[in-house]
DNA sequence: GTCGCGTGTCAACAGATGGTGACTTATTAG
DNA sequence: CTAATAAGTCACCATCTGTTGACACGCGAC
């Protein structure tokens, strides 16, 4: 997490503090990650972060819109295994691309910062409700994008919070259950 | 929300406070509702609280524990009402009694706080995720119930975020879905 | 070497937050 | 009427937040 050797280079110490803000925005929120804890991570006086991204919001921002790739790189597809494969990108974030449903982390933990949460919504629009819905077709296409997104948003946070049926990790029921109601959204009508 | 005469009355008074906290928690999330801006509310100074309550996350406590009937009032009943029941609870609001589901929306704009998303945990297990697992039965009664969870926090969450398929108020087809997929849920297998 | 500029640090500010103790005011009992 | 107690207020504290300007360091050019 720390360089040993600290080269002087403005590149190299403002991705470690992208880094930072990502991981601490993505476990703690918008409102709880603070500018010393993120400075203090990537090994940098909190004053810089202010004069290399403009302040906190800026920074969120940044972080946000460099988080997680494209979504629809895990939606579009083979639409036959399209619940599976979503399923298993927020279940089983090892298993494929770590980063793949990232930004569903990141934006549910800041989804109440009134800050955050106008930049939150402006990507989930942008880049699930618009694509997806493109993407699925048909009459009620709007309306299945909103519920997926609705689903997906509503199992991470109840993982966030600890919610599991097992009180262990997620289990294969739940990516069962998970896939088919995925699936049947894109399926039916 | 203001007496116009103050009569010195401890019950009235932390009725009033919890009044206001409780909408104030609901609007705001625990982290944004300032306890000045509550004691305002309640037309009260803000030593009172912690005086009357013990500080703001016992504040808080109490919000939860006295705001919304039980969840199962709305999901327990006949079956095959059961989506449509839950999604016009969510959706509507305004149609059944007002605050049937009102504890989701305190809990989603309060899942992001350390010490409040303990309480709202424990909240939902044992106020939802419990009592639905029995009700629903089956073998996969669990994860059905932690997903019906899940899609009820995720819709709430992006109504809350403002993010809605018609960029308008919810419509009659985000209700016909979510109904139809809450449906299935307890339907099959 | 040494000057200059890019890079980074330090100290401090203003604002807000939750919380506490001493104080004042109203109500009620005797 | 008066004294005691409940009800409420005030001033203040410690802490944390994001942010800023002045300062120190280090590397490359000359």
């Amino acid at each position: 997490m720390s360089l040993p050797i600290k080269h002087r280079n403005a590149a190299s110490t403002r991705e470690a503090i992208l880094a930072a803000a990502r991981n601490r925005f993505t476990l703690d929120g918008y409102d709880h990650a603070g500018l010393r804890a993120i400075a203090a991570d990537a090994g940098v006086d909190p004053a810089l972060i202010c004069r290399y991204f403009g302040g906190k919001e800026l920074l969120f921002a940044e972080v946000l819109a460099t988080t997680g790739r494209d979504p629809m790189e895990i939606i579009a597809g083979d639409r036959a295994s399209f619940g599976r494969r979503v399923a298993e990108a927020l279940l089983r974030p090892t298993d494929c691309r770590p980063d793949r449903l990232a930004f569903v982390q990141l934006a549910i933990r800041s989804s109440t910062s009134p800050v955050a949460s106008k930049l939150v919504r402006e990507r989930i629009e942008s880049q699930f409700i618009v694509p997806f819905t493109a993407w699925v077709g048909g009459e009620c296409a709007a309306q299945k994008a909103w519920l997926a997104g609705s689903i997906l948003m509503g199992a991470a946070t109840m993982l966030a919070l600890g919610c599991t049926p097992s009180n262990e990790t997620p289990d294969d029921g739940m990516l069962d259950h998970l896939a088919r109601t995925l699936q049947r959204l894109v399926d039916d009508d």
